[in-house]
DNA sequence: CTAGGGTTAG
């Protein structure tokens, strides 16, 4: 039999702590009580209010420390430490004024948690008082005193005092300076961070690998990534490279810089990854509109056994987004659940956001009502959901309910972008102007580019195009290429050759690489009969020597992507194919089908425009769809450009003849078919 | 026995 005296049960609270064991830590609090005489003698109890509070037990903790008579200040650090650990902000400071009450005095420990509870809270005006307290008994003096201090006041936006508190620190160490260096960067001045971490290294200081975060951040924010090499080159020379949290930070610096070979390079190359590492690269991926690798690395991650954090699950998801995969997402979704993150409001607002995305708007607003937590970011989401399908009525809704809701949220930029789009979408103009001019009176909001390009599309788009022209003529603002797409779109709807020749001109200077436009320009004047400018503008696309994207449609069948073009005929199910397609055609002629050879891009005999629309991708991923997905379920097809006038009215027919609903998300929205109608109502 | 700066996200 041991004995167990009071330092060895000391040992065991700590062993409880560390291996993070709540089970253990009260077995040992029982243990204690029976071996030993109340009171207990005091430092056990701080081990024990310590061990409770780290493990976020506050109730527990709070309860050892009310049956500690002798507490002191180690008593209370400990608690207030605990909750500034676990997120608990506000308790925390609660019990620093209990603390203060009892005419405790707090020491070099307590006033880091209490700065550090202000600043995640964003109350500088606690902060002030408690930095009063620590210049009335000098121990602002001390180095981790004032450096949290001075992470208080940048924090909380006080510049001022955060500048005089550094200036006059009696000594600084290398927290501080990577504390001014993270600030700096946060506070939008990447330039001072790179400053500072030169004058680090002259003061002599030994960076750490927070340090060349901080420096990292500061280079992707400002995008210099020479200087981003050249530290890349210092961590290799001073041996950090094998420190985990260096690489993940150069990892997302290449990424942020639109260097991924240089992020896949960093991590192909570590020996040590952890879930940062792997969440870093797929994010990397991600910024540089790589979905599909972004989830490939994913999978890599998961065959690997890396944990699935809220970080990684809510940047794939953003990724399923991108690509429309719903298949995909929906099993993210239900990893989220099974990883108990789904909670998290990051996961959340990536859900609704995912659900949005891929058209699925009924999982969108279930997974919105579910979620314990929302935020403005989750109302974007959820609006920017409506939007895309042209649900006006809703996204208005919404915003109405965000700002008299429980949730306290304030519309911002991104939200009048949702709504003006949400607007534009379902045509409604009266009520997208109404909302325009009066933005900034309601919600105190600048109108900036994005909006001035929703109301163009939304006035094009109704075939306003020359109010549409004069509108932006008006503004102050140099059009971008956004606002002359819009434009350009508008008048290929309407017949406007001459307008749309001005806004293809104005396109082709701000964008020459872009063939797209190119293609709409000439389809426009092919449309309008002007054969010769439509033949022109081809040559003139072949001479700057701008190939025409490939236009492709694909649709997902059991967990493999087919991918079509137009005319494909490469497909291993081909002949079946050709059989739906002939069938199709000839049901829907007797249904009274016409093919709508406006969409057709050359100058051809009628009968030769007709097969040339005939054969569109969507067309062909269609027929592949209904031969292979099982009656019931619905067809979604994802296609890369704009669905085509033609395209549109023939899948309506198809819907109605074969009785199915049928999904096409081009770039621009989503349109469901189902029972010979569209959801956008023939209005996109 | 108690403490400060940080890497990944919607």
């Amino acid at each position: 039999m041991i004995s167990l005296t009071p330092n060895s049960l000391a040992a065991l609270v700590e062993s409880a702590l560390s291996t993070r064991s709540s089970f253990l830590g009260r077995a040992v609090h029982a243990q204690i009580i029976k071996t030993l005489n109340n009171p207990l003698p005091s430092f056990l109890s701080n081990h024990l209010v310590n061990m409770y509070s780290k493990l976020d037990l506050p109730i527990s903790a709070q309860l050892v420390l009310s049956l500690t008579p002798s507490r002191s200040v180690v008593t209370w650090t400990a608690l207030i430490a605990g909750s500034v650990q676990n997120g608990r902000f506000a308790s925390a400071l609660l019990q620093f004024s209990n603390m203060l009450r009892e005419r405790i005095q707090p020491n070099d420990f307590t006033f880091p948690c209490a700065f550090k509870a202000s600043a995640s809270l964003r109350m500088p005006a606690i902060g002030k008082q408690v930095h009063a307290l620590a210049v009335k008994d000098g121990q602002i003096r001390d180095v981790f005193v004032g450096c949290s201090a001075f992470d208080m006041y940048c924090k909380t936006g006080l510049r001022d005092e955060a500048r005089i508190l550094f200036d006059e620190m009696p000594e600084k160490n290398i927290v501080t300076w990577n504390a001014y260096m993270s600030n700096a960067v946060l506070d939008g001045q990447p330039r001072n961070a790179v400053k500072a971490f030169i004058e680090f290294l002259r003061v002599d200081g030994k960076p750490d690998s927070i340090t060349f975060c901080a420096f990292l951040n500061a280079c992707s924010d400002a995008l210099y990534l020479e200087p981003g090499r050249q530290l890349h080159g210092f961590i290799i020379r001073s041996g950090f490279l094998a420190d985990v949290s260096a690489s993940n930070g150069l990892i997302d610096f290449y990424g942020k810089c639109r260097d991924v070979g240089s992020s896949e390079m960093v991590f192909d190359r570590m020996c040590q990854r952890n879930d940062v590492s792997w969440c870093s690269m797929v994010t990397a991926h991600l910024q540089n509109y790589e979905e599909e690798k972004a989830c490939m690395v994913f999978l890599q991650a998961r065959e690997e056994g890396v944990e699935p954090t809220d970080y990684m699950i809510s940047s794939v998801l953003s990724a399923c987004a991108g690509l429309s995969g719903l298949e995909l997402g929906r099993s993210v979704h239900a990893l989220a659940v099974k990883a108990c993150v789904e909670g998290n409001v990051f996961v959340g607002s990536a859900i609704v956001d995912m659900y949005g995305k891929c058209g699925s708007i009924h999982d969108a607003e279930q997974a919105f009502y579910e979620m314990p937590e929302r935020n403005l970011i989750t109302w974007n989401a959820m609006i920017g959901g409506y939007a895309h399908q042209g649900h006006a009525d809703m996204a208005l809704a919404f915003l109405q309910d965000m700002t008299s809701g429980s949730d306290d949220v304030v519309p911002n930029y991104v939200t009048l972008v949702c709504v003006l789009s949400a607007c534009s979408r379902a045509g409604a103009v009266e009520m997208g102007l109404e909302i325009f001019e009066s933005m900034r009176a309601r919600f105190g909001i600048e109108p900036g580019v994005e909006h001035y390009a929703c109301i163009v599309d939304l006035l094009g788009r109704s075939g306003m195009v020359e109010r549409a022209y004069e509108f932006l003529t008006k503004v102050r603002i140099r059009p971008t290429i956004a606002i002359w797409g819009a434009l350009l779109g508008a008048c290929r709807m309407y017949g406007k050759p001459e307008l749309g020749k001005i806004a293809a001109d104005n396109l082709f200077e701000l964008d020459p690489k872009d063939s797209g436009n190119h293609v709409v320009l000439s389809n426009l004047f092919a449309a309008a009969g002007m054969w010769e400018e439509a033949t022109l503008v081809r040559k003139e696309m072949k001479h700057v020597g701008i190939k025409k994207g490939v236009g492709c449609s694909w649709i997902s069948v059991k967990n493999g992507v087919h991918v079509f073009q137009a005319k494909d005929t490469s497909h291993e199910r081909n002949s079946e194919i050709q059989a739906m397609l002939y069938k199709l055609r000839k049901e829907m002629k007797e249904a009274g089908y016409v093919p709508d050879t406006d969409f057709a891009l050359y100058d051809l005999e009628e009968e030769e425009k007709i097969s040339e629309v005939w054969y569109h991708s969507e067309k062909i991923a269609l027929a592949y769809g209904l031969i292979t997905i099982p009656p019931g379920v619905p067809i979604r097809i994802t296609k890369n450009l704009r669905i085509c006038g033609d395209c549109h009215s023939a899948i309506k027919f198809i819907s109605g003849i074969v009785g199915r609903e049928i999904t096409v998300r081009d770039n621009n929205r989503f349109h469901r078919f189902r029972d010979g109608q569209c959801s956008c109502r023939d209005y996109w």
